[in-house]
Formats: C-alpha cells, sequence, structure tokens
DNA sequence: CAGGGTATTCACAATAAGGTTACTAACATA
DNA sequence: TATGTTAGTAACCTTATTGTGAATACCCTG
C-alpha cells in the first residue's frame, strides 16, 4: 500500500491518503477512519494528513468526493451499456448495491448524516445529479423514472446496512433484495415502454 | 423530563435514563448519545449511568431494546388494524417509515451495524421476529410476504438517512418514497389475493 | 431508631482524537 | 551554489469520553 518513502507530489500523497481511507472505512467501518489509522496505513503522520486536508473533515470530504465518482463512474457505465443492449437491468441493479455495500457508499454516507457533517455530502450529492443528468438524455421522460432511482438507491442502502441481518431474520436468502429490486425496476421499465409507445 | 431529585427506583431510574436517550438519539444523532449527555438531561451524573448499565455500550443495548418494543408495538397495532379494516396500507407504510425516521430506528441501527456494536443487534431482531410471527397468524403466506417486508424496511430506513437529501436532489417532492412503498406494498397484496382466490 | 443495602456522587485516571507550532529536509530554480 | 518553497515530522496541548474506587446519603426493614 505505502511504496515511497517520502517527498510525494501534494496530488500523489492525496491519492494515497484517499485510497487507504476508502479500505479502511470498507475494512473495519467509518469510526475507524481517523486522521492516525489512515496516516499509519500510508506510512506517515497524522499531522501529514493535516497538512494536506486542512482538518479531518476536510479529509472526509475529499473521501467522499473521491468515493461519489468512483461509485457513479460504474454505475453510469452499466446504464449506457443496459441502454446499447449489452447489460441487463441486473446489471444495474447489482451495481448500485454493490456501490452502496462493497464499495463503502453505505457506510460513508450514512456516516455523514448522522454525524451532521453535510457539507460532506456536497460532492455525492452532485456526482448523482451528474450521473442522472447524464442518463437521461432528453428530459420528457425523467421525472417519471425518477421515482424508481430513488426507490433503488433506498433499498441498496438499506441493504447494505442491515440487509445481512435482517433477511437472515426473515428468512430469505441473501439476494432477496436484489431480486426485488430488479423485478421493481422491469416493471417500470416495461410500464414506461407501455406509454412510450401510446 | 426530571422531576425527581433522588434514590429513584432502578427500574424507574433506567426508564428514564432511556427514554431521555431515546430523545437525545432523535434529536441530535447517535454520537450525542453519550453517558455524560443522556445523564445531564436527567440530572444525574455519567458515573451514575454506568452504575446502572454496567458500561456504555450497555446502554446502547439497552436503548435499542426499548426502542425496537416501542416501535414494533407501533407497527403490530397498525398491521392488525388493517387487517380488520380500521387502518389503510397508507398506515402500515408511514408508522414504518416514522419508526425509522422520526423514531430514531434509522439512527439507532445503523449505528449499531456501523459501530460493529452486533449485540446491540439482538433485541433489535428478537422484536421484528416476534412482530412478524404476530402477523403471519398460519404460516402458508409467510414466505411470499416477507419479501415484500424486507422491501419495505429497507425504504424505510433508506429513506429515513437520507431521503431528505436525495428526493430533494432529484426533484422529487418528500414523500415519494412513502408512495413508491405503498403502491407496492398494494400490489403485493393484491396479487397475493389473486393467488389466494384460485 | 439503628443498621445494612444501594442509589448516587466525587475525584481521579486512561485513552484517543483533533489540532498547533516549530523544526527538518527535499526539491526546484535562479 | 544559494535560496525559497513546501512535504513531512516531533512534541506538545486540549478536549471528550469511558471507566474506577472510595465516599456519601437515602430508604427500607429489623
Amino acid at each position: 500500500m505505502s511504496i515511497a518513502k517520502r517527498r510525494l507530489s501534494p496530488e500523489a500523497s492525496r491519492n494515497m491518503a484517499l485510497a487507504a481511507a476508502r479500505d479502511l472505512l470498507i475494512e473495519t467501518g467509518p469510526q475507524s477512519v481517523t486522521l492516525k489509522a489512515v496516516a499509519a496505513r500510508i506510512g506517515r503522520t497524522h499531522a501529514n494528513l493535516l497538512h494536506h486536508f486542512g482538518s479531518a473533515s476536510g479529509l472526509q470530504k475529499a473521501l467522499a468526493a473521491y468515493l461519489s465518482d468512483e461509485v457513479c463512474g460504474m454505475i453510469a457505465q452499466a446504464i449506457l451499456k443496459s441502454r446499447t443492449g449489452e447489460g441487463t437491468v441486473r446489471d444495474i441493479v447489482d451495481l448500485t448495491f454493490d456501490a452502496f455495500d462493497k464499495q463503502g457508499g453505505a457506510a460513508l454516507w450514512s456516516w455523514m448524516m448522522l454525524t451532521g457533517n453535510e457539507d460532506a455530502l456536497d460532492p455525492i450529492v452532485d456526482a448523482i445529479h451528474a450521473l442522472v443528468d447524464d442518463i437521461g438524455e432528453g428530459g420528457h421522460e425523467d421525472r417519471e423514472k425518477h421515482d424508481d432511482t430513488l426507490a433503488l438507491v433506498l433499498m441498496a442502502l438499506g441493504d447494505a446496512l442491515i440487509g445481512d441481518r435482517l433477511s437472515g431474520s426473515l428468512g430469505l436468502p441473501r439476494d432477496s433484495a436484489r431480486d426485488m429490486a430488479e423485478r421493481q425496476l422491469e416493471d417500470a421499465l416495461e410500464r414506461w415502454k407501455c406509454e412510450h409507445e401510446a
């Protein structure tokens, strides 16, 4: 993870730190994303991170932007692929769920909300905005589809947080939520197709 | 909130503390549910809470149990009412969403998950289990319905955490998620009715 | 009323996190 | 080579939170 000994460029240093912070977030949860822990991962001191990010919440905000870009980029790809027929609806569902689950989106986002660090949420919201703009080429179809986007994202977030525990408790297989989301999204697309042809 | 000066019974003391902790959780988020802050609310010292709950995580676990009972009780009532025709599907949706949103369920639950305090989740899962058992009198219809329960709860959790921010960003009214959940739940009930009659 | 149990507090310690300041040393450039 | 800029560090501070142990003061029961 940490190779270079010293005197990295500011950008390289920041990127190393952000990657380490992301890994830490995914592995051990948001509470362990501290200046000291992140610094230790890249062989630096916590004072060094303060030098680069200004403050602890500065690091968090940068991490939010970093993660949002990474994740929204992947989702955008999946949606574009599904549009040209290369990908399926299930791909979109899986990527969205993974973004929140395996890639730490849920941990980060809900942590920001719960700790009231709402500034750090701006880059996330911006990224989603860009993603939605990216997808809806026109503008006529958007409003109806946004309902389904909302439902998909909310389920993905909820599933990442408590899906494991809850589905287990209900006696359901682990990917029930994904199945549900897929079904609902397909219904919505079909409904939209019908209306579009009429 | 705090009237009695001293020497409450252990039970009364615990209940006062838990109610204060719940209010604190709802008003200012889980991070502010500290021994000191809760103690201040009821005119006690943090050492006193340690005496009653053993440790900080003991308090959290007790709070989880307290909240789960409160919340699941309300939902159970709504479901039973809807069954006798006194209540609507929307009532179930609203109560579930409120349980996570206004009553602090989302903050508490996701906090427990994110901080890895999974022991504290047991009472929540137990309460949900009891709720589900309570509702499904038979056993034949359960498995199909559990899918919809899962989707409802996941959306409610997600909505409580980021619904405000996300629906705003998508240009949707604040209760879009509730509308979606209501629609999906009604579809599910109708589907189940058809199958049941056949 | 005396006594014991215990709810409650006080004073203190330990830890961990963010932050500040002054210093060192690498790199670019004149 | 001299010099300014800045990545990086070490040492310290402040604060918040959890936790401990001894000491009080209340209340019930004998």
